[in-house]
DNA sequence: CGTATTTCTTAACCTAGGTTAAGGAGAAGA
DNA sequence: TCTTCTCCTTAACCTAGGTTAAGAAATACG
């Protein structure tokens, strides 16, 4: 859907299923830095603005509808009916307090704790993606995180 | 300017100055999200959005002048002048592409490498803020900041 | 100026999480 | 049913960065 080296076409607008945003570390490691379920935009932003080559990829983790709204789209869009501008914004103050809580949370927190938190809040969705694409997410090695669960199913 | 417990009731823009966003940690230690320089906004939109309680500080960090914009003089002002809808879009647009690089500078490479590259990228600022908030801002405490630089300046 | 307070550095020791490696377990296919 | 892949787990050892503590250097202040 979107490669690391070439420039960002597109928001993607997912009607079912799920995404993932992740670049690779110069380790070669993946880092899986956000999800979109249903009814979230996603896109990397700097490439879209620029143009220039995506430091990102996108990909769907399951079977995956999505809506894509190119750029030049967006615009034109927005230049027919401007009343739409008030959605986008709306839609980019939402994903900005969920940027800055994701920000809280990961760094205020140890591993055992943000997997306890997520795992609470989101128990479906840990059902739903490869406990290693979860590693990711939350910042560690599968192995890592196997050991946090093996730790909190014992005690 | 924003004490962590009550909600945050404006947006800040900068006109001179330097504002930093922080929150601190269950084990007490400040975690400076960001800092706002000239001509940027700033806010914690999830408690500006929900009017509870925020999780965030906001302080200056040198003599700062402000303009400030509540939520509701924005909504109102969005009211008048729709055109405006538009700039907002474009000022979080941005903040969010600034966002992504910053997930990926911070989980991308380890402390000595963001050391560098901050340093070489904004050589002024460095030189503008105390270390301590600098070594927060990239993740570390003053100690492992201090041996960092000594190794940087010495090899 | 000199004193006080805040910031920065150094160094010894410690811990969360990474790495490597090997084996186990579930799904998919022949 | 046997094989093959992909995923998950366990365990030994390792490292980036944290903690504690103490002094050095700035900076502010009387």
């Amino acid at each position: 859907m979107l490669e690391a080296g070439q420039p960002c076409a597109a928001s993607y607008f997912v009607l079912q299923g799920c995404l993932r945003l992740y670049f690779v570390t110069e380790k070669g490691a993946e880092q899986i830095t956000r999800f979109a379920l249903e009814n979230w935009w996603l896109a990397d932003y700097t490439s879209l603005l620029s143009q220039r080559p995506s430091e990102f990829y996108i990909q769907a983790v399951e079977p995956t509808t999505v809506a894509v709204l190119s750029y030049p789209q967006q615009e034109a869009l927005l230049a027919q009916v401007p009343a739409l501008e008030r959605y986008f914004r709306l839609v980019l103050q939402r994903a900005a307090a969920a940027d800055q809580m994701r920000w809280v949370y990961h760094h205020g927190q140890s591993l055992e704790e943000r997997y306890q938190q997520f795992s609470t809040w989101f128990p479906g969705f840990v059902q739903r993606i490869p406990q290693y694409m979860l590693a990711s997410y939350l910042g560690c090695t599968p192995e890592f995180l196997s050991k946090v669960r093996a730790k909190a199913s014992a005690g």
